[in-house]
DNA sequence: CAACCGACCTGTTCGC
DNA sequence: TGCGAACAGGTCGGTT
């Protein structure tokens, strides 16, 4: 669920809580969420490290430590959340961070697909991801670029991070609306002035998304580093939403499968070829 | 490089 | 009302 939006909202919210704090002891209660290191090796390589700052890059917050990296990637269902540490937590809560200030970091995830890595180089996970769209260097000319040697369905390279980081699903079909174009269309048959709708939109729909907090489309879905839900859904055009009149010319959403993915389009704003 | 599949997990929703 | 199947916002690794 959470993509970039989400994700830079629960960095944003933390970096408030967290910087300038003291990792005193560390609780792992489902091992496999931590992909890097055995429980004991996690425990021992984190007590005693500061938290430096706090940021995000693609759909991972980061924790810049005065040794190392502690990234965490909320993948489907995560949360995190900075509460004291007596605060009665639920069966999800896999991962808990004490704090010299007496609050608890948590990382609480439904389905445990989250994971949390521990790094002296954050090139070890973050290595292999796009650039990041919001990024003022982040340009047309670049975009541009990154198309141009691409033969795949756009719906598909949106998702994929290693071409461009931080969309998810709702956010690749909210923007292929806002740009006009059908997500089955191949990423090299796209005209000069499509690829500058495409660039516009994927900037403006993720820009918009993070101004909102995100996105919670129902009661068990993302929640901000608060618990509380985001604001965007009032504002998607098509995620979500077939079967249902398009706002803008009231077609029929369709929803199909592409790479496996669902995605939703309207097939007359965003028509094939 | 692209497309597709199964894994990883649990909770919710849907059809019978 | 109960029960199993299908399905879900993300990614990875393997195969074709």
């Amino acid at each position: 669920m959470p993509e970039l939006p989400e994700v830079e909202t629960v960095a944003r919210d933390l970096r408030a809580t967290l910087v300038g704090r003291t990792i005193t002891s560390v609780i792992v209660r489902w091992p496999r969420t931590i992909a890097t290191h055995g429980e004991d090796a996690f425990e021992r390589q984190l007590v005693g490290r500061r938290i430096v700052s706090v940021g995000r890059r693609a759909k991972y917050v980061v924790l810049t430590l005065d040794e190392g990296y502690l990234l965490i990637h909320l993948k489907m269902s995560g949360s995190l959340s900075v509460v004291a540490a007596g605060e009665a937590q639920d069966k999800h809560t896999h991962t808990l961070f004490n704090l010299d200030d007496g609050n608890q970091l948590r990382f609480r995830d439904v389905r445990k697909f989250g994971r949390v890595h521990l790094v002296a180089d954050l090139k070890e996970v973050t290595g292999n991801l796009g650039p990041e769209p919001l990024a003022d260097d982040f340009d047309l000319e670049m975009f541009r670029q990154l198309l141009a040697r691409r033969s795949g369905r756009l719906k598909s390279l949106l998702l994929n991070q290693a071409f461009l980081a931080g969309l998810g699903n709702i956010y690749a079909d909210e923007a292929l609306f806002a740009a006009g174009l059908n997500p089955l269309r191949r990423a090299d048959s796209l005209t000069a002035d499509e690829e500058a709708r495409l660039y516009g939109a994927i900037r403006r729909v993720l820009a918009e998304a993070v101004a909102w907090r995100g996105t919670t489309l129902d009661d068990g879905g993302y929640r901000d580093a608060r618990g509380e839900a985001g604001g965007y859904q009032a504002h998607i055009a098509v995620y979500g939403r077939g079967g249902e009149p398009c706002f803008q010319c009231g077609s029929t959403i369709e929803r199909i499968v592409i790479g496996g993915r669902s995605a939703h389009f309207c097939p007359y704003c965003q028509p094939p070829r």
